[in-house]
DNA sequence: GTGTCATGCGTAT
DNA sequence: TACGCCTGACACG
């Protein structure tokens, strides 16, 4: 379940195995047989992402486009690989690796122009952008009247981000979710976008979501943390923040859960309507 | 085994 | 605002 950092660590890792390779492809599911047959046999040429987003590049001049939604998921095998599973999207082999693609949203070829449109659509990538984009979502959130929350899943705000990310880059920055976005101070902004580019390197170096200082929790170094000891707030409704013990609180924002600790992040402007803020649970 | 939920997003109402 | 799509993990019986 991806958000950008898998994107981008998808084409370091295949790009290592699979830039520069002639390649065979098939789709077992039948769903991109006709895209397949068009790639069996080209050679690609390189992977980037944007965001959510996975374009790889073919000799041709096809550029095939990935996203993987909610369920999507790559596996990649040096040969001999496990039998692909029969509702795989995409399988795509070179003499000596395998990748796997089943369950995305999106598997299509494109062809350069349209790449252009879809990366238009997307706002600046913390990976990508490391260094503009703060300047960038400054100006895209001074203009926006939804909440922070709800700004920092629009793609064409800040791409990458997902309901782990913004829940623990709030709660980092100690903004409340539900504030109206265009009343977050500029301090503010500029430190959730530094704490996204951290935390998504992060996230891309390890393969898994860490928001916490490791000291904070006992540990020497990120990797060690235990599942459930890695993030703030996300999904911990009712247990105590770790900084300071307030209950986690929880609101349905735009039909995503969100996740913050009042006391670390209290409203300090306007925020939207809180009618949808239940009270925390267990 | 069945049901529910999930790190997403587009389209219809 | 609701629904549909796509898959897998987990809780529950």
């Amino acid at each position: 379940m991806p958000e950008g950092h898998v994107l981008h660590r998808a084409a370091r890792l295949q790009g290592r195995r699979f830039r520069g390779r002639q390649v065979t492809a098939a789709s077992p599911q039948g769903r991109f047989a006709d895209g397949a047959a068009r790639l069996d046999g080209q050679t690609l040429t390189g992977i980037d992402a944007h965001g959510k987003h996975l374009f790889y590049r073919f000799d041709s001049g096809d550029v095939l486009h990935v996203h993987l939604g909610l369920f999507g998921k790559f596996r990649v095998h040096s040969l001999p690989a496990p039998e692909p599973s029969p509702n795989a999207r995409l399988v795509m082999e070179t003499a000596t690796d395998h990748l796997h693609l089943a369950g995305p949203t999106v598997c299509e070829l494109l062809d350069p122009d349209t790449e252009d449109a879809v990366r238009d659509r997307l706002g600046p990538d913390p990976i990508l952008d490391p260094a503009d984009g703060g300047d960038r979502l400054v100006a895209k959130l001074a203009r926006r009247s939804i909440s922070i929350g709800a700004a920092l899943l629009d793609q064409s705000v800040v791409a990458g981000i997902g309901n782990v990310y913004r829940s623990e880059l709030l709660f980092l920055a100690g903004v409340h979710p539900l504030t109206v976005a265009k009343t977050v101070d500029e301090e503010s902004v500029r430190d959730i976008w530094a704490r996204a580019v951290v935390a998504l390197r992060d996230g891309e170096r390890m393969g898994r979501i860490v928001t916490v200082l490791p000291d904070e929790m006992g540990a020497k170094t990120l990797r060690e943390l235990k599942r459930g000891d890695r993030l703030y707030v996300y999904k911990r409704s009712g247990h105590p923040c770790r900084r300071c013990g307030t209950s986690i609180r929880s609101a349905d924002a735009d039909g995503r859960n969100v996740w913050w600790c009042p006391a670390c992040q209290p409203a300090r402007t306007e925020l939207v309507d809180r009618a949808s803020v239940r009270r925390a649970g267990p």
